[in-house]
DNA sequence: TTATATATGCAACCCAATTGCATATATAAT
DNA sequence: ATTATATATGCAATTGGGTTGCATATATAA
């Protein structure tokens, strides 16, 4: 993985701070929130600086915005099916209720639920709580 | 339903602003916002009334929470089988993308997608979007 | 090399939701 | 019925994740 080409491939300018973000999300296996990522800069970024990148990777589909419930946004890599025309559908995340990592995983069958008549579905999300791996020890 | 005894069943004191609140989220084919019982009860109670008594049928399992991912929560009228142990698991929410109405489905038949080893499920919240019978008209 | 569009930082702000505290009211005890 | 006690309510102030305005810095185009 090419970052610097990467965020240029997304129609964005590539700064330093961009390829700090852009290397903590696509490295992790689980989504980061505006936290996480200050942390991991060390607070050598203003907080609007995150945001702000957070917003143009997500608008150019380099990342995606994960809603676990917890009423702290969260983001994670996006795989090559996503650009600035939408991401992809598949959105499958689960979290650990134990450590409370969130991790996007493949939804490679996807289900749909039977609906009463009149429901048409454009997209969904799916959270599923439980325990990862390293918490079932 | 008789309002005053599911309120009392559930262990909550009854009061006239429970009652008004419990029917309109009855009464509601989808799920209500602070605003919209804000706006229900003509800005007679106070903000903090609302939300203190919509966290009170939260824990005694009369309501269930809502999250569309708009940033304002929603609540909805739980079955019977929900109480302050806990609420059923089979949370399947509709959001229109037309009029923004959020509905609780029924989910007839759980599915589970196949995760990788060493994940286990406690809960899951599914939300899909799309048209709703009335915007599809 | 200069011009221009975009990125960054600081301060102030937004707004759904919560907390503290005094008062009112529902239920329990007498 | 009457009093005691726990819970409900309202008001004011606060919290906290996230955003906006604006001046300055930096990346890219000309």
């Amino acid at each position: 993985m090419n970052i610097e080409k990467h965020i240029k491939n997304h129609g964005l300018r590539y700064t330093e701070n961009r390829a700090v973000i852009a290397e903590a999300l696509y490295t992790s296996n689980h989504a980061l929130s505006y936290f996480d990522l200050r942390d991991i800069t060390k607070g050598k970024l203003d907080k609007v600086t995150i945001y702000r990148t957070l917003k143009s990777f997500e608008d150019s589909g380099i990342i995606h915005t994960v809603n676990d419930h917890s009423g702290i946004l969260k983001y994670a890599f996006c795989n090559d099916d996503c650009s600035h025309e939408g991401h992809t559908d598949n959105h499958l995340h689960f979290k650990c209720l134990a450590c409370e990592k969130v991790y996007c995983i493949d939804n490679n069958k996807p289900f749909l639920p039977k609906l009463p008549k009149g429901f048409s579905v454009k997209k969904f999300e799916l959270l599923l709580e439980g325990k990862c791996p390293e918490c079932s020890l």
